[in-house]
DNA sequence: TAGATTGTTAATCGATTAACAATC
DNA sequence: TAGATTGTTAATCGATTAACAATC
């Protein structure tokens, strides 16, 4: 299906944003686009997103554009969002719970399949009408049920051991909330992180800048 | 201070990372460290170190390297940590809370003075020592506190009409958590996006990658 | 057919890496 | 002084943009 390995990561970046751009010009009712007028929608250049796209394939027509919904499928495809895959939640905490209650992960890939802390006024809880488990029962739990990916909201303290442990168990990648980077350590399993404090500095970055007197 | 305007972006989002390890440097009990150690622990090159710091100054010393409290002090002024901003919180779900309740903005540049919601249920409580305010009184708040940025924690449905509002009440900045994109409509507005959404595809993406066969 | 717009190659631009003189 | 490591210039690499023939 895809043309060749190694797309590099600025273009698997950017495919998010253009399956949420065609997946609001569906809801808007319209059947086709331009790489022009994406472009315009999106503050990009035409050239790029047509470069991007044809890392996969060719989707759209000459002198007709693209069909909005074919191609929203067929990024879908290349993200592999058709495919569901397990995940786990470690920590049940306010970041954790506002993931699970509230974020619709089937949408994105994940369905969440198990939630552990080891909090024990947490333990009876019931999320989404999933139990909270006890983290002692992580190894069984992972044995039995082989999720593909662990969720990881817990304090800093204990990233380290429960990744550790979870690689041991064959995660093969976690969503990082946490603000430990182990971006190194494990070369086969994939990490994305979410670091919010990252963010929010670059944000205050970008505010104290705007606000300085431009000097030339 | 800073030696020249417009440093690019991809710098300035690698300086929050610089300064989170040379904060756990910090904490190991380290005081000195020459860019290729770092290079080494943080997967990066020594050359690359060397470059991005000396976008904004010289901080090193030749065979010595560098301080280590001295440069994360320096880069902490860089990103303008030190100048706490006003940040108001709109939308107080399990996201909302969960950003107001757990985490420490304070460390990152800003401090939160404002909840509000719309949500009758939610419009009596109190989140760390803030009342949560109904949505109708965001004007006079705005006028009488001047926030510097809002955090966006709505529906899709929402976002524009509130980012509008709060552009118009002279908003400098977006911590944007909402599905909603407007990079492109306010251009004297700071937009940082935490599109979760995108995070998890790209994490799906890089898994499905990884279970493929390896075509040759 | 003529006009529009793609897919793709070539040109440009910017970011990363390498090299090295300066210097602690 | 000798060794280490910076700051900085030059070389390389990759990503973005421009151009255009192919074609719907």
């Amino acid at each position: 299906m895809s043309k060749s390995r190694s797309v590099s990561t600025s273009v698997i970046k950017r495919l998010p944003r253009y399956y949420r751009f065609l997946g609001d010009l569906k809801l808007n009712g319209m059947h086709r686009i331009s790489s022009k007028e994406l472009s315009e929608r999106m503050g990009l250049t035409a050239s790029q997103i047509r470069q991007d796209l044809n890392c996969f394939g060719e989707f759209g027509q000459q002198g007709y554009g693209y069909n909005i919904d074919l191609l929203r499928e067929e990024i879908g495809k290349i993200l592999g969002l058709c495919d569901i895959k397990k995940a786990i939640l470690i920590g049940a905490g306010y970041m954790g719970k506002a993931l699970a209650m509230h974020f619709d992960m089937t949408t994105n890939g994940f369905r969440l399949i198990g939630i552990f802390d080891k909090k024990q006024s947490i333990l009876g809880q019931t999320i989404q009408n999933l139990p909270v488990h006890n983290m002692d029962r992580l190894d069984e739990f992972c044995r039995e049920n082989k999720p593909d990916i662990a969720i990881l909201c817990i304090p800093k303290t204990e990233a380290h051991a429960v990744a550790d442990q979870l690689v041991q168990l064959g995660i093969k990648g976690f969503w990082n909330f946490t603000h430990y980077d182990f971006s190194l350590e494990y070369p086969d399993v994939v990490v994305e992180n979410v670091h919010l404090s990252d963010s929010l500095m670059t944000l205050c970055y970008n505010i104290s800048e705007k606000s300085e007197p431009v000097e030339e």
